[in-house]
DNA sequence: TTTAAATGTCATGGT
DNA sequence: GTACCATGACATTTA
C-alpha cells in the first residue's frame, strides 16, 4: 500500500492540471492508448495486464451498441499515478496499439475525473478512483491508488490537493450529505475551494441567474427521469449505479445535470470531433458531486461534439479567473458566466443530440469556479495583463505560470507573434468571427470539400493540388466541428499547446522546447514552426500557399481577408522566412553543385595531368632511343670513314655535319659552328664514357 | 553526451 | 520603395 502522487500534479493546482490534461488529451497525444475497445464480456474491475508489464483495471465499462457489440472500457493506467521511469515514453504505447490494429478511441483522459470505484472491498485495492475534476471541487486532484481507504500523507501544495480530494472521494461515498465539512477536515483550505467549486454562487446578486438555472434544472430533471427509464433495460450493475447516483444526487441537491460517464461516452462516440476546436468549455461539464462522476446514466444518443461546441473559451475563462472582482467577490462571479450560458445555448441545437438533461447553465459555473480556483492557486499575484499569457501557456505547456511569466519577461518574440494574448485573442476573435462578415456569404463556400478545409494551416495539411485560398468557411473549421458553423459561437482564440510550443520555441530555449515538445502529438510534431505558429493564430492559409503564391495574389489575399495585424505580420514573416528558406536551400544546392563541379574539374585535371605525364615519359623514351640510334649510326659511319692515306678518321678531330641540301659532309671540328662543336664534343664524351 | 552534418534564420547587398 | 534573390554568418535541429 503506497500513496502515489499523480505525476502531473507537481507544482500545479488541480484545476490547472485538469484543464491541462483535458487540453492535452484533446490537442496532443498523451496516453490515448488508455482507451480501448474491449469485448462485450469484459467486466468492470477486470484486471488488465498492460504492455509495460503493469496491471490495471477496467474502471468503467459501458455497452455501446453503436460500436457493433463491443463495449467501451476505461482503462486505468498505472502511469496515471506515478511517473514510472521504466514506463514507455508518451506515445509509444499508442503507436504500439495502433500497430497492432487494436480498435482505438482517442478520448479525454479520464484520470482527470472521478470514474468509478470498482471492486469495492477488494483488499488489494483495485480501486479506480481517479483524479477528478469532481474531486477538484474539493481542491485537488483526486488520486486514490491501492485503496481509497488509505489515508494520504500530509503535505502541502500538490500532495495536499491530492490528499484532500482523495479523502473527499472517500467520505462522499460514505456520507455524501456532508462532504464539505469532511473535506475541510482533511484538506485544510480545500473547504473554501470546495465551496467555491461546488456550484453556483448563492449570492443575492445572482438570484436571477439562479432562477434561470433552476428552470433549466427542472427540465434536466425531467430528462433524467426519462433517462432512468431507458436505463432500466441496461445491465444490472449499470442500472444500479444509475439509480443510486440519482438518489444520491437528489439527496445532495447537487444535481450535476449529466455525469462524467455521460461525458466520457459522448467523447468516445465522436472522437474525431474532439480533436480540434475543443475549448475549456468542453471539459467544463463536470459533476459537482463525486458520485455524479461515479455513476453512469449512460445517455448514448447524444452528440458530444455539439455539446462541447457551446464553448466557454479558455481565454474567457482565464479572463474571468484573472479578474480580481471575480476572484474576490463570489457574489459577482456567476453573472458573466450566466450570460455566456444564455448566449451559448444555441437555438439550433438538436434536442435529440444535446446532452440529455443538460443545460449548460449547470456546467459553466463550474468552469467559472475552476477558473477562479486556478487563479487562486497560481495567478493571484500576477499582473493581470499577463495573466492570459501565462495562464494559457502554463495550461498548455504544463509550465508553472510563474515560469511562463518569466519566459515572457526574459525573452522576446519576433515575427510579430506577440504573446499579448489579451490583444491577440481579441483580435483573433475578431478575425475569425469576422471572416463570415468580411467574406460575406458563408453558404457560397459550402462546396468546399474537406480537403479544401484542410488546406488551412489551422486545420490539417493541405493537398497542394487542391489548395485554394481559404475563405470564411475554412475558418470555422479551425474551431473544430463543422457542424456548428451556423452557430454564432464566441470562438475565442484558444491558444493551443502547439501554439505555445511554437511560441516557446521562439524563445530559443532548447530545454523548454524539448520539454514542451513532449506534449505535442504526432501531427503537431510533424509541423514546422511556422506551420504551428500559423495554426496557433488560425491563419486561414497553408504555409505552402503563403510562400508560393505570387505577390499579387498574396497581397490581394491579405486585402480580401480581414486579418489582424498579428496575423498579417505572421503571414508576411512566414512568407519571408519561407522564401528565404527556399533561397537558402537553393543557395546551398548551388554551392554544393559548385563544389561538386570543382571537384569534378580537379579530378579531370588530375587525370589529364597523369596522361600528359605518361606522354612526356613516352616522348623521353623515344628521344633516348633516337639518340642511341643516332649514336650508333655516328660511330658506324666513322668506323667506315678513311682519310686520303687510308687511315681511320678520328671522331675527336672530325664531325659529321648535315648541309641544307641534305648531304652529309665530314668537317674538322675546328671549322664547326660553335653550337655544333659543343654538341659534337658532348656526344663524343658520351661515346667515350660508353666505350 | 558529444559531434558533425543538415537545416533554419537573419542581416546585408544586389537586382 | 518594395519585393525578391543570393549568400555569409550564426543558431538550431538532427542523426
Amino acid at each position: 500500500m503506497k500513496y502515489l502522487k499523480p505525476w502531473w500534479s507537481d507544482g500545479g493546482s488541480l484545476l490547472h492540471l485538469t484543464i491541462l490534461l483535458s487540453l492535452a488529451e484533446l490537442r496532443l497525444d498523451l496516453d490515448l492508448d488508455l482507451y480501448l475497445l474491449f469485448p462485450p464480456r469484459t467486466l468492470l474491475g477486470d484486471e488488465l495486464l498492460l504492455r509495460n508489464g503493469q496491471t490495471s483495471h477496467i474502471s468503467a465499462l459501458s455497452p455501446f451498441p453503436a460500436s457493433g457489440g463491443w463495449g467501451r472500457a476505461e482503462l486505468l493506467h498505472p502511469k496515471c499515478w506515478e511517473r514510472d521511469p521504466a514506463a514507455p515514453p508518451e506515445g509509444r504505447l499508442l503507436r504500439e496499439v495502433r500497430a497492432l490494429g487494436v480498435p482505438f478511441i482517442p478520448s479525454i483522459r479520464v484520470d482527470a475525473w472521478l470514474v468509478h470505484s470498482v471492486a469495492a472491498g477488494d483488499a488489494d485495492g483495485a480501486h479506480a478512483l481517479l483524479g477528478t475534476a469532481a474531486a477538484s471541487s474539493a481542491g485537488g486532484v483526486g488520486a486514490g491508488v491501492d485503496g481509497v481507504s488509505q489515508a494520504a500523507p500530509a503535505g502541502g501544495g500538490g500532495p495536499r490537493a491530492v490528499q484532500s480530494s482523495l479523502l473527499v472521494a472517500e467520505e462522499e461515498e460514505k456520507a455524501p450529505a456532508e462532504p464539505t465539512a469532511q473535506v475541510s477536515d482533511a484538506g485544510g483550505h480545500a473547504s473554501e475551494e470546495n465551496e467555491v467549486l461546488r456550484g453556483v454562487s448563492h449570492s443575492p446578486q445572482h438570484e436571477e441567474n439562479e432562477q434561470r438555472s433552476s428552470t433549466q434544472k427542472e427540465k434536466s430533471l425531467q430528462q433524467k427521469n426519462e433517462d432512468e427509464n431507458k436505463v432500466a433495460d441496461k445491465p444490472a450493475w449499470e442500472a444500479e449505479k444509475t439509480t443510486e447516483s440519482r438518489s444520491e444526487r437528489y439527496q445532495n441537491g447537487t444535481d450535476a445535470f449529466f455525469s462524467l460517464e455521460d461525458l466520457f461516452q459522448l467523447l468516445s462516440s465522436q472522437p474525431e470531433n474532439l480533436l480540434e476546436g475543443v475549448s475549456l468549455g468542453d471539459i467544463a461539464p463536470l459533476p459537482r458531486s463525486i458520485n455524479d462522476g461515479m455513476n453512469s446514466p449512460t445517455h448514448y444518443n447524444v452528440n458530444f461534439s455539439q455539446a462541447i461546441s457551446h464553448d466557454v473559451s479558455l481565454h474567457e475563462a482565464m479572463l474571468l479567473c484573472s479578474d480580481n472582482t471575480f476572484r474576490r467577490d463570489p457574489a459577482a462571479r456567476t453573472s458573466q458566466p450566466q450570460e455566456q450560458i444564455l448566449q451559448l445555448n444555441s437555438p439550433t441545437t438538436n434536442t435529440e443530440q444535446t446532452l440529455p438533461g443538460t443545460n449548460l447553465t449547470g456546467f459553466l459555473p463550474f468552469v467559472d469556479n475552476q477558473m477562479r480556483n486556478l487563479s487562486q492557486d497560481h495567478l493571484y499575484d500576477l499582473d493581470i495583463n499577463i495573466l492570459d499569457e501565462t495562464n494559457l501557456m502554463s495550461l498548455a505547456t504544463g509550465f508553472d505560470p510563474m515560469e511562463v511569466s518569466w519566459l515572457l519577461e526574459e525573452t522576446g518574440y519576433d515575427s510579430g507573434l506577440s504573446l499579448d494574448s489579451s490583444n491577440n485573442s481579441t483580435s483573433v476573435i475578431k478575425s475569425n468571427s469576422s471572416h463570415s462578415i468580411c467574406e460575406g456569404d458563408t453558404s457560397s463556400s459550402s462546396d468546399l470539400s474537406h480537403h479544401d478545409l484542410q488546406g488551412a494551416v489551422g486545420g490539417y495539411y493541405p493537398e497542394p493540388s487542391k489548395l485554394r485560398y481559404m475563405n470564411d468557411r475554412s475558418d470555422s473549421h479551425f474551431h473544430g466541428d463543422l457542424a456548428f458553423q451556423h452557430v454564432s459561437h464566441n470562438h475565442t482564440y484558444h491558444l493551443q499547446p502547439s501554439a505555445l510550443e511554437s511560441t516557446s520555441e521562439s524563445f530559443s530555449m532548447p530545454g523548454k522546447s524539448q520539454k514542451i515538445s513532449r506534449y505535442l502529438n504526432d501531427t503537431d510534431r510533424n509541423l514546422s514552426r511556422d506551420e504551428r505558429r500559423a495554426k496557433a493564430l488560425h491563419i486561414p492559409f497553408s504555409v505552402d500557399e503563403i510562400i508560393r503564391m505570387p505577390v499579387d495574389s498574396f497581397n490581394s489575399m491579405l486585402s480580401r481577408h480581414c486579418l489582424t495585424d498579428l496575423q498579417v505580420s505572421l503571414i508576411r514573416d512566414i512568407r519571408r522566412r519561407g522564401k528565404n528558406k527556399v533561397a537558402a536551400q537553393n543557395c546551398r544546392k548551388r554551392k554544393l553543385d559548385v563544389i561538386l563541379n570543382l571537384e569534378d574539374d580537379v579530378c579531370s585535371l588530375q587525370a589529364k595531368k597523369e596522361t600528359l605525364k605518361r606522354e612526356q615519359s613516352q616522348c623521353h623514351k623515344a628521344i633516348n632511343i633516337m639518340k642511341q640510334k643516332l649514336h650508333h649510326l655516328y660511330r658506324d659511319v666513322f668506323s667506315r670513314l678513311r682519310d686520303d692515306q687510308g687511315r681511320p678518321v678520328s671522331p675527336n678531330q672530325y664531325a659529321l655535319q648535315c648541309t641544307h641540301d641534305g648531304s652529309v659532309v665530314i668537317v674538322p671540328k675546328e671549322l664547326m659552328i660553335p653550337g655544333q662543336k659543343k654538341e659534337n664534343q658532348k656526344g663524343n664524351r658520351k661515346n667515350e664514357r660508353k666505350n
